[in-house]
DNA sequence: TTAAATGCAAATCGTTTGCATCTGT
DNA sequence: ACAGATGCAAACGATTTGCATTTAA
């Protein structure tokens, strides 16, 4: 049930970009995470297969593939202008329980893009990139909600 | 036509909450301001009054008034559960066009309302706070699109 | 072969903290 | 009078940069 997306290497390899073994490590980790990553996990996670790896080439790669438009500005997940589903956590907290919304449930696809609609109708704001976060307890939360 | 909402000091006075000099002239400029502010820009904003400001100062009552709920974690403006329409800008750059959109438009209000409804029912996610940032170009934009 | 990518170390940025002094109540 | 707020300076963590070395094409 998973939808099309073509991978990050191959977008990479079609733009001519040089593929070093750390970017497709890299690739490979951002691609198969099912959380949002962020810098520190990221370079945590690919230190467990190449120690090696420094910092800078970690920010040096989320920086071109930002660039390059395959990773979102916020979340480093392919997620593009996608709807999202995010827990409400305190800025430096390590993210928990982000998931998005599988682009299936046409349901609140189409509320949604009823929404984007009306507005740009009765406003004239012309949307260009929407994002919807939700912040509250999911089925599995625990008993006390984070707030 | 604007909507009620008590002001910054009234709230913080009925808090019981000490107030001097600083805090005054930076919730002045929290509650006048058009977009919505960063650290840095409130900072500059205010030394334009009270030149002898401090950086800790700004980051104090930014957590204060945080702590308290009179401002949103996010923006800086008492926009706390409110939904926004924010321009995309880079996250580096000066924050420019972002404004709120009017509470008092039900058509938005009743589409958003039911997309988080939709969502509760389908999957079970308890919605407990939610934000819409659309990005895009509104009626007063010039020609060119800044994404 | 060579332009580009990496690792390393130092620099920079935004934010936080400890402490002596000042201020609101 | 005194708890709490401020300014100052140092500390901190995350990100960026310069440069010598390595690597993909």
């Amino acid at each position: 049930m998973l939808y099309h997306r073509r991978s990050l290497l191959d977008e990479l390899t079609a733009k001519g970009i040089r593929l070093t073994n750390q970017r497709r490590l890299l690739v490979e980790i951002i691609q198969n995470a099912e959380v949002h990553l962020d810098a520190a996990t990221l370079l945590e996670l690919a230190q467990q297969t190449d120690p090696g790896i420094d910092r800078a080439t970690i920010y040096r790669t989320i920086e071109l593939l930002k660039k390059h438009g395959l990773i979102d500005e916020l979340d480093l997940m392919h997620l593009k202008g996608e709807t999202l589903l995010r827990s409400q956590d305190s800025p430096r907290s390590r993210p928990s329980g982000v998931f998005r919304m599988r682009p299936d449930r046409r349901i609140f696809q189409r509320l949604f893009e009823r929404l984007k609609a009306e507005i740009s109708a009765q406003t004239g704001f012309e949307v260009k990139v929407a994002r919807l976060e939700l912040g509250g307890r999911c089925r599995y939360c625990g008993a006390a909600a984070k707030q």
